[in-house]
DNA sequence: GTTGCCATTGACCGACGGGTTAGGGATGGG
DNA sequence: CCCATCCCTAACCCGTCGGTCAATGGCAAC
């Protein structure tokens, strides 16, 4: 029998293990950080990290699919009821929520993705994956308002989405990596969504009281 | 007297190993990137590195340097007899441009900005002041244009040359980096352009301001 | 020819990297 | 009590790293 004491144990040091590598890998990136370093930082032995991952990029992984946990999506199923306007718009407020909440891991895969260092192919496949499905969700979304006229119908879905994708990642690396000098996301998000709508002040229950 | 042939040998060595680690460090980044690999691909010995660059920082300064050289904004001089939507329309296109003649190396300072790694300051501050100074040509030009009636007077020009930027990284970035799965950068500008100056087409001035 | 400087090299060094090994305490089953 | 198994460690191995050094070929000046 495996002895409770030992078995918790052990998932303790594992975990303590796997916060630190998290924290160096995120924060120096996987050359930069040294197993010795994980090691001193988790307070175990070298060796104990050795014992539980095999090898340094055995470790890594782990870290990935840790990091990797929180990304799921979980949208439109009791978004049926809202009209194309509010599903996009929840669409648009889920991604910028997901990146704020998920900040640290977010820019962790962005650097490791920009880089170029390969990651397992899996990792990247399922980001590509999840990135993907979002866009087409976009797309359709906009495509069933363009259909039913809440939708500027300006550019094709497709091109309409491609945009707004770039234009929330250009905000989302500005708030995640240029924390100085701040900017206002709202105002950001309101030009974004003046753009898909048209200027019709429309079921937008914001300020600019622009008709008085 | 130095003899111009060695003095020819030693430019020659130099430039040597700087291109080579500028290859290297732009594609391996610093860490990732030995002296010794540097002085296989420049065709040298290590030492004659170190002779020529005191120490590995020295070398990454004179890359950094190398590659800061065609950093300059040209702008604005021979263009002020245009009309301020189309000064906004050719900074807008100028730092595209910039940013694909460049390519290779603004990824490369991207990386390094994004990934936390220091550089020295006055590298980062260079470069900031250059965004920043683009910025606030952008801003000024689109407050003119909002002044005569060309603009949209949706946001204060600082939002809205903020989101600009924003997009605009945001597609450069995709441009940069996810070269599979291309988009329509042109259909995005013209987006960009619609937002700036509004859905007349023409040079027509909307919403004018004596319209009360 | 020799002197002196410059560019260049191979051999070398200590430090540190990832990874291994031999073994030691704890715990539980027989 | 002994043995097996599990966690865990100190010490070690070996390759590579950034960096040094003594030595050398080449070439201009005298």
């Amino acid at each position: 029998m495996v002895t409770a004491g030992g078995q918790a144990q052990n998932q303790d040091s594992r975990d303590e293990i796997l916060k630190a590598a998290i924290r160096l890998f995120a924060t120096r990136g996987f050359h930069e950080t040294s197993m010795s370093e994980v090691a001193r930082e988790a307070k175990v032995s070298k060796a104990l990290i050795f014992w539980h991952f095999k090898t340094k990029e055995d470790l890594f992984l782990a870290v990935l699919n840790k990091l990797l946990e929180p990304y799921v999506i979980d949208f439109a199923e009791e978004s049926e009821k809202l009209d194309a306007r509010e599903q996009i718009r929840k669409l648009i407020g889920g991604y910028v929520n997901f990146v704020r909440e998920n900040a640290s891991s977010v820019s962790f895969f962005l650097r490791r993705f920009m880089s170029g260092e390969e990651m397992p192919e899996a990792f990247t496949e399922q980001i590509r994956r999840l990135y993907d499905l979002y866009k087409a969700l976009l797309t359709d979304r906009i495509r069933l308002g363009q259909e039913k006229g809440l939708c500027a119908r300006s550019n094709q879905p497709e091109v309409l989405a491609d945009f707004v994708m770039a234009a929330l990642n250009g905000l989302l690396i500005n708030l995640l990596f240029m924390s100085q000098a701040p900017f206002d996301l709202d105002s950001a998000l309101a030009m974004l969504y003046r753009l898909l709508f048209g200027d019709v002040p429309g079921a937008a229950p914001q300020a600019e009281p622009a008709a008085h």
